[in-house]
DNA sequence: CTGAAAGCGCTTACAG
DNA sequence: CTGAAAGCGCTTACAG
């Protein structure tokens, strides 16, 4: 079997009380100078190290934190794993380990969804909510049961709760404003989806940049493409065959804006001199790649702050603020231009 | 406090083993059926979930498993994002967690690296190793103690270890064939890195289809960009200064494919009318984004057999083949064309 | 069919 | 300065 600290006491000729407080350097102080030496060697020696779920029984604490998406496979998308990448370092750091998990539940047998499981079964320390698909009234319950509880781009009605958000009202109006400013009238917005807050944010900057340039607002122009590629080309194939008329296009998230610029490829549509397209969150190389403006936004930082303010919880450490807001930047590219037509 | 199986016991008159043989459904054939309910119910009630900690400490098994990266912020790339996708959709389905951890100790005072932190505090029941830089001496030793490990992408010399591999030299020697076919001669090679044997193993197969085409192996083709952006252009950007003449480029990774196509644009050459360019692995939306020919794997379903053949392997169930080979498939889009020089 | 008891590998007052 | 003992929340023979 494995090595425990009886093991070591023995080899040591000491208590495993001793062994216990030379490997964690607590009451140092009372134990003698060659006696922690011994242990010390013999430790060394056998490159121990404690079993951390026996202590974490003990202490009720795993030195483990959760990082919660939609469905595991979401963190092909860049902007989760940007994000992730940004926590992931920052515990690194600090020694804690990180586990993934979902929020929504497949055909799942258990009381609880998966990620709420992590909690009850005590795995982790605390939780980093990076899904809107968590239902309010469960992340209600965790805040009431004290565990900690980051929440990324998303807000629950009526509660202050530590949060990072993103400025998505502030980010389609820049985007639809320089949009206007290029003559641009007749733009579109190709959501992700409506039953999530930061759309609903999104549509209200939208709407803003329009009423400030008195361009009315037609309902027509306002699609949903679900946050992925195909969803995204059918939902704007389905506004040219209406022949809804536009110049523009403003997308919830850089791939779904590249499934614009390719789908009006494929219909003869020549970007930007046709049909001018921004994204959104400026997910790394994508947008180099295809020449699209896109609403940038520090995602690794945004991550690093989430795990930051986790921790600062989990320690009982004040945190200075508790809701912190990024705003996403333009970064013009070559795919917009001033409207011609008319 | 939390609720615990004293608590339920207590409640239901009964002793903690019945409360325990209900929980787990174990030796339920020896537990009365009205007892049963009764348990039930009041679990039910409680929402109660058991103390996973608790119970891995008699059991041994944490359902945790332990993927091991670079550095953790490498999940960033679209190579590991698929295969870790797999790996976690898996995971999931069969109840486990998934961790991630580095291999790359940075300024750390631990005794061993991160991952072997987490197999030698019983963190994990097992490990799959998608990063090249873990040491073979560490990897040995694991196997040595039984550990539950899946290689991927990697060999230990003169070990048969459960792995899932991809034909490197294959899918080199496929890119290098099609731009000889294309009548390209002086064929630029950009590795990532000589000391991986990924790209020792691309290399061979880059050198096999010069060799049956008779064009001789010019080594000042071969030029190393660290599978990253910025030191994939600058490695381009050296050779273009010592004005080596190439027609054509095969890199080892689509980013490193993407910094070349950036530069040579910049520098202004046109791909494909000047310079070919061939990726590799295929990265979802990326070699579309730019038009990218590369070599395509199926990351996500290589991730799922690695959680697949370790899953197996903790539960001592017999496994079919201890090595699975991903063979690339060449994906010709617009950034490859004949060589019209001379 | 049910329960008492030992034990998993640690931590932490407490006693000396 | 050091150790014996209780306890964390479970599982698992073993006894009845």
């Amino acid at each position: 079997m494995s090595i425990t600290y009886k093991d070591i006491a023995r080899k040591a000729g000491v208590s495993i009380s001793t062994v216990s407080r030379v490997i964690n350097q607590t009451d140092l102080h009372k134990v003698g100078k060659t006696t922690q030496k011994k242990v010390e060697k013999i430790v060394e020696k056998l490159d121990f190290t404690p079993n951390v779920i026996a202590r974490s029984l003990v202490s009720r604490k795993t030195y483990n934190v959760a990082v919660a998406i939609k469905d595991l496979e979401d963190i092909i998308n860049p902007y989760f794993n940007q994000v992730i990448s940004g926590i992931a370092g920052v515990l690194e750091r600090r020694g804690y380990f990180l586990q993934l998990v979902r929020t929504v539940s497949a055909k799942e047998k258990a009381l609880s969804p998966y990620y709420l499981k992590a909690i009850q079964e005590k795995r982790v320390d605390g939780l980093i909510l990076l899904s809107e698909e968590a239902k309010n009234k469960d992340v209600i319950e965790l805040f009431a049961k004290k565990v900690p509880v980051i929440l990324v781009n998303r807000t629950i009605p009526n509660i202050t709760a530590p949060s990072v958000l993103i400025d998505n009202e502030g980010g389609l109006y820049d985007a639809t404003k320089e949009l206007i400013e290029l003559k641009h009238k007749r733009i579109v917005f190709l959501a992700g989806s409506f039953d999530f807050q930061l759309d609903k944010q999104r549509l209200k900057g939208y709407k803003k940049a329009l009423k400030e340039a008195n361009i009315s607002y037609d309902k027509s122009l306002i699609i949903e493409g679900a946050f992925n590629f195909n969803q995204s080309a059918t939902a704007l194939g389905g506004l040219l065959k209406k022949k809804v008329k536009f110049s523009a296009i403003v997308a919830s998230d850089d791939v779904m804006a590249l499934a614009c610029i390719n789908l009006l490829n494929e219909r003869g549509y020549k970007v930007p001199e046709d049909i001018s397209v921004i994204g959104f969150n400026d997910m790394l190389l994508l947008p180099l790649a295809s020449s699209l403006s896109s609403m940038k936004l520090p995602l690794v930082e945004l991550g690093r702050k989430a795990a930051t303010m986790l921790l600062s919880i989990i320690n009982n450490d004040p945190i200075k603020e508790m809701e912190v807001i990024f705003k996403p930047e333009l970064i013009k590219r070559n795919s917009i231009g001033i409207n011609k037509k008319k």
